[in-house]
This record gives structure tokens, sequence and C-alpha cells, in this order.
DNA sequence: ACTTGTGAAGCATTTCACAGCC
DNA sequence: GGCTGTGAAATGCTTCACAAGT
């Protein structure tokens, strides 16, 4: 019984997060209880992968009985480090960055607090973008001091990504979000995560060809692995 | 020698996207022929791998020599279905659907073409987005008759996008790539991804956590795989 | 009767390492 | 000497299947 956190396979920690979507759902729904089958059929995550994956973190459910939605979801939220307000800089105010700032001003529940847009150009620096003044990328260093955050999103061109990125690990910033179709790479002790739009499109390109070339009839799709 | 096209595992296929954009990038600088080796350096993946990847589709290097970027840029082109256009729409014609369209709409060498945007909010329909009328998603079946777009792009918030990707299946849609936390399912025959905007910033909250209380020095981040 | 937690088995992907070719 | 393509080994993840708990 490893208790509590040892060291998660990444498949599994990616998927904390739809158990918790899936549970705040059904705290809202009043249920009490729910079991691995149960959830199975909500998510399409097979009930063995679900308690395996649980079980890197604890034993939190009970023979015969399931889990305890609150229990669980408060227990993941630990896990996660959700208890917490996670502020979050954003790097790029086009078409993009302005997007997930508002993505996030949306929700009042959510961990998740942009506090900060940055631009490198002197036609957006100072102008509004929702509450927040778009500020200089080259100051960020300096007023990350005040801001304290330690997630940085990074919605630039490609070409600049990497010095984006350079720029936010001096910021003191632990984990970095990147939209750039670029690679970046950051030092040991800082996490990095990529979403890729055009990658994405490219990929589904290739399995809606595969479909279309399928000799029998028609096979399911690779799904992504739910992704 | 399995020749050309067989099944290639998920993985491969989603690394196939890097190894174009390398190669594009390559050919623009000039660069005629490249080794697996120089495309570890550019990537961070191992030479080994991406032999191995490359070697589910054909065998497109010479020993001794490398790969002929051309060559492979166009094979890799042609494996992706990347040497047609590639018409999208979108659904959801909110900050997120408005920036997708934008984002699309500034690279004109792109195969992707956005050539619908939907919602179903009577306030948005009719309105114009950059060049696109936003139109009633409930008509998006006829209307695709004529767009004849084979990949749709759910921006919509997660309660309704379940019914979103059953209507674009209906359309005639062979790829999805879903944008809603939620969980979709499409039947066999239809390819899907899921972008999960919340989900990449939860799954960063766990590894920057995981750094945090690290023992000893700092460790690499599990770098998301480059994916 | 139902459900968890988990070793063990099964499967998929990555890495190794080298024969063969330039 | 340098490099590819690929079986074989190693690794990592998922699924099975069941003892134990309620």
């Amino acid at each position: 019984m490893p208790i509590a956190s040892g060291r998660a396979p990444e498949p599994t920690v990616s998927r904390l997060s739809l158990y918790l979507r899936c549970l705040r759902q059904l705290a809202r729904e009043g249920v009490k209880t729910v079991s691995s089958a149960q959830m199975e059929a909500r998510l399409g995550i097979t009930s063995a992968q679900i308690r395996k994956d649980l079980s890197h973190f604890g034993e939190f459910g009970r023979p015969g009985i399931g889990y305890d939605v609150q229990h669980l979801l408060g227990r993941l939220t630990e896990v996660m480090h959700l208890d917490r307000e996670q502020r979050a800089v954003i790097v790029g105010a086009g078409n993009l960055g302005a997007a997930l700032v508002g993505y996030w001003g949306g929700f009042a529940d959510s961990p998740f607090r942009i506090v900060g847009i940055f631009d490198n150009n002197f036609g957006k620096i100072g102008r509004m973008l929702w509450n927040l003044e778009i500020q200089d990328v080259r100051r960020l260093p300096e007023i990350n001091r005040q801001l304290r955050a330690s997630i940085g999103l990074v919605a630039v061109p490609g070409p600049g990504a990497q010095e984006v990125a350079d720029t936010l690990v001096e910021s003191a910033i632990r984990a970095i979000l990147n939209f750039a179709p670029a690679v970046v790479t950051v030092p040991p002790g800082v996490a990095l995560r990529n979403v890729d739009l055009t990658r994405e499109l490219e990929i589904l390109s290739y399995w809606a060809k595969q479909i279309d070339s399928l000799p029998g009839p028609a096979e399911p799709a690779p799904a992504a692995n739910q992704r």
C-alpha cells in the first residue's frame, strides 16, 4: 500500500483530471457514492484502470460499496494541488492570448487565475484586455516578483517561443503551457506541456484518411486515448 | 519492409507532425539532407525513435547519407493527406471559436481552411466573424452538403458538446477536434481528439507540485513526451 | 452479492545494437 | 567513417483475475 504520493505514471496523472471532472459532476447531482464501474460508464475508462490509477495515491474506496464522492473529490483535489489558488501569466496578447484570458476569466470557482498578460509589441503594451493591462514582456521577471505566478502560458508565434520560455523560467515560473508550434526546452525543475493546434489537425487528417481507405466496414478510430 | 502504410501506432503518427514541421524548417534553411541524429538535436526525439517511426511508412533514407529533405517532406505530406485542401467547420462562436478562425485564417499556405462557423445563439447568428457569417448550427447538416468540410472543431461549453458532435457526424464530418471539457463519443469511422485546456493546467499543477516537494536536487519534469 | 486493491500476465512502445550499405 | 533499417531486449502501461472486505 503506497500511502499517498510516490511517483505516478504520466498517463495516470493525466487521467486524474478526468476523474476530478466526473466527481464534480457527480457531486452536483447529489450522488453520494460511486463505483469504478459507474465511472467507467461515464468516462469510457475501464474500471480496472481507474482503480489502478487511484491506488497510486492511496486507498480511497470501500469494498462492496465504492468511493465516497465528496471524500475522493477532496483527496484528488489535494493530490493535484488544486486546493489553493494557482496564479498564471500569459505571454502573447494576440487572438489566442486574448481568448485564453477570457476562458479562465469566466469561471470564478476555478483555482486558476490569470494575473498578468504580456506582449513585446509597443502597439499593444498599455492597452487593456478584459481587466488586465498588457505589459511589456521585457519587464516580466521584475513584475512577477509581485504577481507571484507559478504558471506561464506561451501564446506567441513559433519563433519567439523559446525566448519567452527562457524569460518565464527566469521569472521563477515552475510550469509552462506552450501553445506555440515550436519545440521548447526548459531546465530540470520546470514542467512543460504543449498544446499544438495545427498538430492536432494534422493528426486528425491522418486518421480520417486511414478511415477512408479501410478495406472492410469501418473500424473504430483510435480515439486519441481520450487524451 | 512494410512498403508504405500498414497500421502505424498512434504515438508514431502524432510524431509525424513534428517531423514535418522540422523538415519544413530545414527546407526553408535550404538544407538538402538530414540525418536522424540531426533531427534528434532539433526535436529532442531519439534518432532510433525517428528511424523506427519512418520505417512504418517506407524506406526513405540512404545509409551513410541520411534523408533527402525535400523527398521526405513530400512523402510525409502525402502520408498525412496534407497534400490536399482540408476543409473544416467550427461550432461555437465564442472567444475560443473566434480565436480559432483567426488562427488558421492567418496562414495561407496551410492545407486547413475554415469554411464555416456555427452557433446556436440567435444573437450571434447572422453576424460576421472575420470573413465568415455565423450560421445556425441547426442548419449544419444541410449547409455542409455545399461546404463539404470533413473536419469539425467543437468550441462550445461542455454540456453542449455531445449534441454538437452528433450533429457533426450527421453532417458527414469524418474527424472532430473537441475543445469542450466533456467526454464525447463518436461512432466507429469518425476520428476524435480532445484539447482540454483546463485539464492541461491541472496536470501542470500536479507536476509543478511534484517538483516543489522533491527531496534531492531538482529532477527533469516529465516534459509531456514532447506531446 | 458486490466492489476494492493488486500481483501477475499481456500488450504496446521505446531503446539497443548491429548487419549492411554509402 | 557515417548512417539507415530492423530484429531483439527492455521498459512501461493496461488488463486480467481473484483474495479479501463489506
